[in-house]
DNA sequence: AGTTATACATACTATAGGGTAAGTACTTGT
DNA sequence: ACAAGTACTTACCCTATAGTATGTATAACT
């Protein structure tokens, strides 16, 4: 990581500082503001679209709907549409969706030690966050 | 994380969520692209401005500066600047900033470990990455 | 003189992400 | 008829982020 390229493209520099940063990696697949959040919403167990838009107040249904396909196209989520009308779809982790479950639960330790520390507390402990029973 | 919220205004909305999703609260910190990117490399320890940029090929002097004071903002990341000419800035993890290894380690694992599964490889090893001598 | 090192700042432009509003399709209930 | 439920789509606009180019200041070196 301490390598300096040469510079050809844009594109070319920034394929190779994904394969050599990890971070990197990650950040092509979950960068952003919400597709951190929604996988954590997906910790818990399938979710119908609905119920997976309740959970997240603040997003508006065409950005939701645009995350998930992007992490869908990432292979980290599935998408199960039933043949039937009004439409029922459940999006659920894929197994390297599931292998996030560490970095978005240190995540979540993380801004529990932080918010305690400045006084804030969230309404909620840590008990009852997704995915929680099994850490 | 199931509470559905009256509509105010975005912004208060965008608390409420704060306050009730540990990741929404994460990334209201360190959400996008590069601040991950940036704090793991501050992880083995606190690197000039330039060692910074060396070991982040693909960013731009604007946006890592841009970045880096975002960071200090969030108190993540402290900026110690020598009164010599040439300038000599330094910047180093907080104690709020180290708190968040165990996230970007995570990452680390998960990338390795996806990156191996579709058939890529990283140019180094996971004992080459910053912190993992104390894993 | 020009170049290099260091760590930025500024102006302008381009791209990406997000928001709002309205719409789609079908069924069921009032 | 209208409303509600379900999960989207589309058009247009705005905001945020990122990219490019140029510049700043000082000292040391060629």
């Amino acid at each position: 990581m301490t390598t300096i390229k040469e510079n050809s493209t844009i594109q070319a520099n920034k394929r190779s500082a994904f394969e050599e940063c990890p971070v990197t990696y990650v950040m092509e697949k979950i960068g952003g503001y919400w597709k951190p959040i929604i996988l954590f919403q997906l910790l818990s167990g399938p979710k119908r679209y609905s119920d997976l838009k309740k959970g997240i107040p603040d997003i508006t249904e065409k950005v939701l709907i645009q995350q998930l396909k992007q992490l869908e196209a990432e292979n980290l989520l599935i998408r199960e549409a039933k043949p039937v009308v009004p439409p029922h779809v459940t999006y659920s982790l894929t197994k390297a969706g599931m292998g996030l479950k560490q970095v978005l639960y240190a995540m979540a330790v993380w801004a529990v030690e932080d918010s305690v520390e400045h006084g804030a507390t969230f309404r909620r402990n840590l008990q009852h966050f997704p995915g929680s029973e099994e850490a």
